[in-house]
DNA sequence: AAAGCGGGGGG
DNA sequence: CCCCCAGCTTT
């Protein structure tokens, strides 16, 4: 309340920044989004959601997801590897475990109901101070700031501020700012109009600056520095990993194996892993208690992340058919027609479902 | 091919 | 606390 003014940054002229944006809102807004609802356990799996995600690939996700879970309830009964299973291809996959992890909390510390105080929601797993706050004034008006990619965006051009926002001094200076700003009444309404502002009109490249509310007082425009903020993230060379991945089939079921809890692909199903030097037979044999008829490389598959490159080198393993698998913990043949219910990241699923097609 | 997108956890 | 990590889509 009653946050002073940031130093160094202007108030927009005539009418008021929060205005501007919830006038926008009711005519050029989104308002037929799945999640625009109060039901705080709809806003909060649709929040978890857009972490890193776009509007349009989460809307079918959602749907799928809800229809598996449609309650809290549910959600927290269920084993994760469901939860992961539903959760499949959306990526960044401690997401889906925090979120089976923060349902168990709600029904244990707060009843089974999202406390409306965005400090308490955001001592939940998966939950941080923008997502907290964009779940209680969603769900319940509270009157708190996010601050998300849109938003830093949206302020980094309207206010000219220059620096990576991931740097801390940025950051601090934005999140004074979203505070500073906040309006006193209709935060719901001001919350989304950030985000639809953000995604449909001040966008990342060709922004629609002629049918912006905040084009006559933006810095950027003013200053023709629209297309250079925000300041981009400092570039850092990507470093390249080779895997190779054993994919055996028999009988029409390809082997997975679970993942470990944490890093990449956690708790996810996916094919084993190929030591770099081993033989492929020898070590099949060895480590599953097959019989290996025949080895054949498979198409391989470059799939970049964020902080590097795996290079995927899938080899096809036939084995006999009526082998058991010795040490079937966390192993599983899987038909090759059920890869729909399987909890796969997105590259191992490309490889299986080529595998399926060509072998019919 | 490069960049964008929140939060968790380790050092 | 700062730095690193994670996976997909869009441009």
């Amino acid at each position: 309340m009653n946050k002073s003014w940031p130093a160094g940054i202007a108030p927009f002229p005539g009418t008021p920044f929060a205005r501007r944006l919830i006038d926008w809102q009711r005519h050029h807004g989104r308002h037929d989004l799945p999640w625009q609802t109060r039901d705080a356990y709809r806003v909060w799996l649709s929040e978890i959601m857009l972490q890193q995600t776009q509007v349009e690939t989460v809307i079918p996700y959602y749907a799928r997801f809800l229809e598996r879970f449609p309650t809290l309830e549910s959600l927290a009964a269920a084993p994760v590897e469901d939860v992961l299973a539903r959760w499949s291809g959306l990526g960044y996959y401690a997401r889906a475990r925090n979120l089976h992890k923060c349902a168990q909390a709600v029904m244990t510390r707060h009843g089974g109901t999202f406390p409306a105080d965005p400090t308490l929601l955001a001592e939940l797993p998966g939950i941080g101070r923008s997502t907290a706050a964009a779940i209680s004034a969603f769900s319940y008006g509270t009157r708190a700031a996010i601050l998300d990619g849109n938003v830093k965006r949206v302020f980094a051009r309207a206010f000219g501020i220059d620096g990576f926002p991931g740097t801390k001094a940025v950051e601090n200076a934005l999140w004074d700012l979203a505070e500073a700003l906040l309006p006193e009444r209709d935060v719901d309404i001001y919350t989304q109009a950030q985000m639809d502002l953000g995604a449909t009109l001040c966008t990342r490249g060709k922004p629609r600056c002629g049918q912006c509310p905040l084009a006559d007082g933006c810095v950027a425009l003013r200053d023709g520095r629209v297309a250079e903020l925000p300041t981009p993230r400092p570039k850092k060379a990507v470093p390249e990993r080779h895997g190779r991945f054993a994919v055996i089939v028999a009988n029409g079921a390809v082997l997975l194996e679970r993942r470990p809890p944490a890093g990449i692909w956690g708790g996810l199903q996916s094919l084993p892993e190929l030591p770099e030097d081993a033989d492929t037979a020898e070590w099949v044999a060895r480590r599953f208690g097959l019989t290996v008829t025949r080895v054949a490389p498979l198409p391989g598959l470059r799939h970049v992340f964020t902080h590097f490159v795996l290079h995927l080198a899938p080899e096809r393993v036939e084995v006999a058919a009526g082998d058991g698998v010795r040490d079937a913990d966390g192993l599983d043949w899987w038909p090759l027609d059920a890869l729909a219910d399987a909890a796969l990241p997105t590259p191992v699923r490309k490889v299986l479902e080529a595998l399926q097609r060509a072998t019919g």
